[in-house]
DNA sequence: TCTGGGGTCCTAGGACCC
DNA sequence: TCTGGGGTCCTAGGACCC
């Protein structure tokens, strides 16, 4: 057992201000000072918005549909998301942090943790501005940075940071003034239930979660729920990871851009997003032993009758080859699909991910492999280089007018030199 | 008319075994 | 017809995150 000088960890979130907004604005200047909203898949969500949008009360989440009328008056910029150009910037901004520390966490697109214990207190602010500095000057993407002595303790330092104008927090004193101006619900870890039975029981700020009994949090929520607690104390109870792991499952769904009734429109996207999914887990040299399918119509909807329903099938082996995950999938949506409804969505999850490389042994196997392999390795080839879908299959449709709406996209592609900013002199 | 998508982890409860 | 106790493993569903 070791004794850890717990006063000496440090850890860094720098996490990008309005990630999806400032991407697009990387590549449009005229957009840099209006007020501008990125939507979610089939321009359904608001997800990401500038600071003048927020400030016209455009909320995170919001359905556009609802925004519409706000929109047009305050003239905002809309557009429909690109995940290939934030994929992209992502790993550009991932990869200037790499160059800070080797103990770095990537959490999520726009998000990661970073070990920063070996720096002396007295610079751990300017070295945190430093980060800030870099990634703009390199990437163009402007970052906030929180720095403190838990993840938790540096999420809420993040948040801070965010409305400040230095973008920069090292909380280590007077941490809990910051705690008892910090609502319950933003905390880390307490999400929309959690919240609802914090303030049931006088809980409505972070600092006073920090001071609920040992017990009560055991007793009334599960060892996630105490983890926060310990962390808001400062005691650090959610490990750095720092290790790229593989994924252990793989989902692949739409919603329609207009509601579809027919099995036979669904066998199109079901076989669709089973390609797509496929085609991922291949490229991540992993296969599959168990195929889900879903369909459901739309829970906003209180005049039809609400349908969602499920199906898991279990793959005798192990497999990453498209064709018999078509296959599969298509009898799981024989049998979950009643007609009369009209689906709003549909979708595929692939599980029970493991490397290709662990094989089980089967006597079929080296033969229907090498075929499969060569096959599959053909159709990832030329859909790379002609681009996605150009080999299909037959199931998978070729007019889909069940497709999402992306009615706003600035189709910025960053493989392409037609994206590149023009200068004019 | 129009409400995203993709993950992880935890737990309760059932199945099964001795 | 009566009918124990304890353990493990698995899964579905829920909660959380961005």
């Amino acid at each position: 057992m070791s004794f850890i000088n717990n006063s000496r960890k440090k850890i860094a979130l720098v996490d990008c201000n309005s990630f999806y907004v400032s991407c697009e604005r990387l590549f449009n200047p005229k957009i840099r000072n209006v007020p501008v909203v990125v939507l979610s898949n089939n321009d359904g969500c608001v997800i990401s918005r500038s600071t003048e949008a927020k400030a016209l009360g455009i909320k995170m989440g919001e359905p556009y549909f609802k925004v519409k009328e706000l929109v047009k008056k305050n003239n905002v910029q809309i557009f429909s998301s690109n995940y290939s150009l934030y994929g992209d910037l992502s790993r550009r901004v991932m990869r200037v942090l790499k160059g800070f520390s080797d103990k770095i966490e990537i959490y999520s697109i726009d998000e990661a943790f970073i070990d920063l214990s070996h720096i002396k207190d007295e610079t751990t602010e300017e070295y945190g501005k430093k980060i800030r500095e870099r990634v703009l000057r390199w990437t163009g993407i402007p970052t906030s940075v929180g720095i403190s002595c838990t993840k938790t303790l540096s999420k809420v330092a993040n948040h801070v940071a965010k409305k400040n104008k230095a973008g920069v927090i090292f909380l280590k004193e007077n941490i809990d003034e910051i705690l008892k101006n910090f609502e319950i619900s933003d905390v880390w870890g307490v999400g929309r239930q959690l919240s609802k039975l914090y303030i049931k029981n006088g809980i409505d700020n972070a600092y006073k979660l920090k001071n609920i009994s040992n017990t009560w949090v055991k007793k009334s929520t599960n060892v996630l729920g105490a983890k926060t607690v310990m962390e808001l104390r400062g005691i650090p109870c959610i490990d750095l990871e720092t290790e790229e792991t593989k994924r252990k499952s793989c989902c692949v769904s739409r919603s329609f851009g207009k509601k579809v009734e027919s099995l036979d429109k669904l066998k199109e996207s079901i076989t669709t997003h089973c390609l797509n999914a496929a085609e991922k887990i291949r490229m991540d040299k992993q296969t599959t032993r168990a195929v889900t399918v879903f369909i459901r119509t739309s829970p906003f909807d209180k005049n039809r009758k609400y349908y969602s329903n499920s199906i898991t099938i279990e793959l005798p082996v192990d497999t990453n080859n498209s064709l018999e995950l078509v296959k599969t999938a298509i009898n799981g949506l024989n049998k979950i699909y009643k007609y009369g409804y009209f689906y709003q969505k549909a979708g595929i999850i692939l599980s029970k991910l493991k490397n290709s490389s662990e094989k089980e042994l089967n006597l079929l196997t080296p033969i229907l492999e090498n075929k499969s392999k060569t096959l599959m390795k053909a159709i990832d080839f030329t859909n790379a280089k002609y681009g996605r879908n150009a080999i299909s299959v037959a199931q998978a449709g070729i007019n889909n007018d069940w497709k999402m709406r992306r009615e706003h996209s600035s189709k910025i592609d960053t493989a392409s030199f037609d994206s590149l900013p023009k200068i004019s002199i």
